[in-house]
DNA sequence: TTTTGAGTTGTTCGA
DNA sequence: GTCGAACAACTCAAA
């Protein structure tokens, strides 16, 4: 061993157990330190729900490593010069991080590394963060697949990279600056108990709730009003599991199961589709699409973003994201749908709103699924997908139960008008006390009109016109 | 090379 | 109201 400590540089893989870096440092070096940068560049710019969620796993990784006789290290500043400085400090000869692949992560950890290599201290990268690392799921060409399912065929069949098994090193126990305090832990409603919990005690316990009603996903996944989902995006997102352990605790016994394990492999897709094109964040996947004519729709926009289209279901769903962080999927994809197509506007921009508000806002996932909602990106669809709110919402929120949750001044509607007040008989709203166009917006769009656009809009960029 | 099969999440129209 | 076909109709991956 040339170098008795090392570094642990925690990013978005806030947990110890399932930690390929954690445990190559620690089976590697007889002394850990393990460190964590606040830099102003990412916390900055998240909103308030993935700021707290940060703070509350920062909180559980250090009472975490403190119950092991150790501590985390956190400081403040631009990593290229903490990393550096702190290695140097601690005479650390290596440096261990699980790999991210939004293009901010790898510019900035290229500059690290960089710093890092001008001072002949090395660098350990694990992949942590994903099932399977970029690269590691090819077609018969040896590429990556551009649809999904082809790729999940490779992805579920492909053995996994043994990770790294951990040691006994030391724990530091070193600590200097505090972890800002922020407001309330922010997780999804239904959690109680020990799954209401900060860091990857409480994501353990989250996980296990997800399994337990994952027979039922297939059928519940697409309820807004009930807790259909797994809800384990943000502990995904800040590594509070570990994507492999969530996968053998779901296992792939039932039908519902498969489904959502399935899932990760869209997530290790998107990631990989992002690391071998980081041009993704803002340029489409499908090149004919960046001459698309978008609309500088700025009232729009902010209605959209208030949750006050005049259309119930995009509305509840927004105004779920606005009160909670989070939106369920089949909202997002709604939601995502009516500002890309029935109100024209560039897809970046719904994309930065999302990523701004959301818990578990995500460089590589929220790129992917607003391109593919946009049709600029990787949906093997022959047709273009054009949701119908109105539609949608009769169809998973029959009684309109999600509507009245988050867009109060409609739950007097009945069930037949919830969807579309507006073509109620004046009679019906009058009853239940209700005016269109002053307690409630009228549709600020036409869906059909709106929808000939859309379709007009994107046949004109169709290559071979 | 050419061909063939298939593709997360849909909507509308007309019988 | 229900059902099946048509719809803005293509591209990718594998054989």
């Amino acid at each position: 061993m040339t170098d008795d400590c090392a570094v642990v540089w925690f990013r978005r893989d806030l947990r110890l157990d399932d930690n390929p870096a954690w445990a190559a440092a620690t089976a590697a070096h007889g002394a850990v330190l393990a460190l964590f940068v606040l830099d102003p560049r990412l916390v900055g710019p998240s909103g308030p729900a993935r700021r707290d969620r940060l703070f509350g796993d920062l909180r559980a990784l250090q009472k975490r490593l403190r119950d092991h006789g150790g501590d985390l290290l956190v400081r403040t500043g631009d990593p290229v010069e903490v990393i550096p400085a702190t290695a140097q400090e601690f005479s650390a000869g290596t440096v261990y991080v699980n790999l991210d692949v939004s293009p901010f992560a790898v510019v900035r950890d290229a500059a690290v590394r960089q710093a890092l290599d001008t001072h002949g201290v090395g660098w350990n990268g694990q992949w942590g963060t994903l099932a399977h690392p970029p690269g590691a799921v090819r077609t018969a060409a040896g590429g990556l697949s551009q649809v999904f399912t082809p790729f999940h065929k490779v992805w579920a069949r492909t053995p996994w990279t043994p990770w790294p098994i951990g040691g006994d090193a030391t724990v530091l126990a070193i600590s200097d600056e505090s972890i800002p305090s922020g407001g309330p832990y922010p997780f999804v409603a239904d959690q109680h108990g020990s799954a209401a919990q900060p860091g990857e005690l409480g994501a353990g316990a989250r996980l296990l709730a997800a399994a337990d009603r994952a027979d039922r996903y297939g059928d519940e996944r697409n309820t807004p009003s009930i807790h259909g989902t797994s809800e384990l995006s943000a502990d995904l997102k800040f590594g509070t599991i570990s994507p492999r352990t969530a996968a053998q605790v779901i296992g792939e016994s039932t039908p519902g199961r498969a489904a959502l394990v399935r899932q990760l492999a869209w997530r290790d897709w998107y990631a990989h589709l992002l690391h071998a094109t980081p041009a993704l964040v803002h340029s489409p996947m499908k090149p004919q699409y960046a001459a698309i004519t978008w609309l500088d729709d700025d009232a729009g926009f902010l209605a959209w973003t208030e949750g006050r289209t005049g259309f119930p279901f995009v509305d509840a769903g927004m105004r779920q994201l606005r009160a909670t962080g989070w939106m369920h999927n089949r909202v997002r994809m709604v939601t995502a749908s009516f500002l890309v197509k029935n109100l024209l506007v560039d897809w970046r921009r719904g994309e930065a709103y999302f990523r701004h508000v959301l818990v578990d806002g995500d460089t590589p996932q929220n790129v992917g699924n607003w391109q593919w909602v946009a049709g600029t990106g990787p949906d093997a669809s022959p047709y273009n997908r054009i949701f119908n709110p109105v539609l949608q919402g009769q169809r998973f929120d029959p009684e309109g139960a999600y509507i009245r949750t988050w867009v109060p001044e409609l739950a007097g509607l009945d069930a037949a008008s919830i969807h579309e007040p507006w073509a109620a008989g004046p009679l019906d709203l009058a009853a239940a006390g209700f005016t269109l166009g002053v307690d409630y917006p009228s549709p600020i769009v036409d869906l059909r009109e709106s929808r000939q656009r859309a379709l007009a809009t994107y046949e004109a960029v169709r290559p071979g016109r």
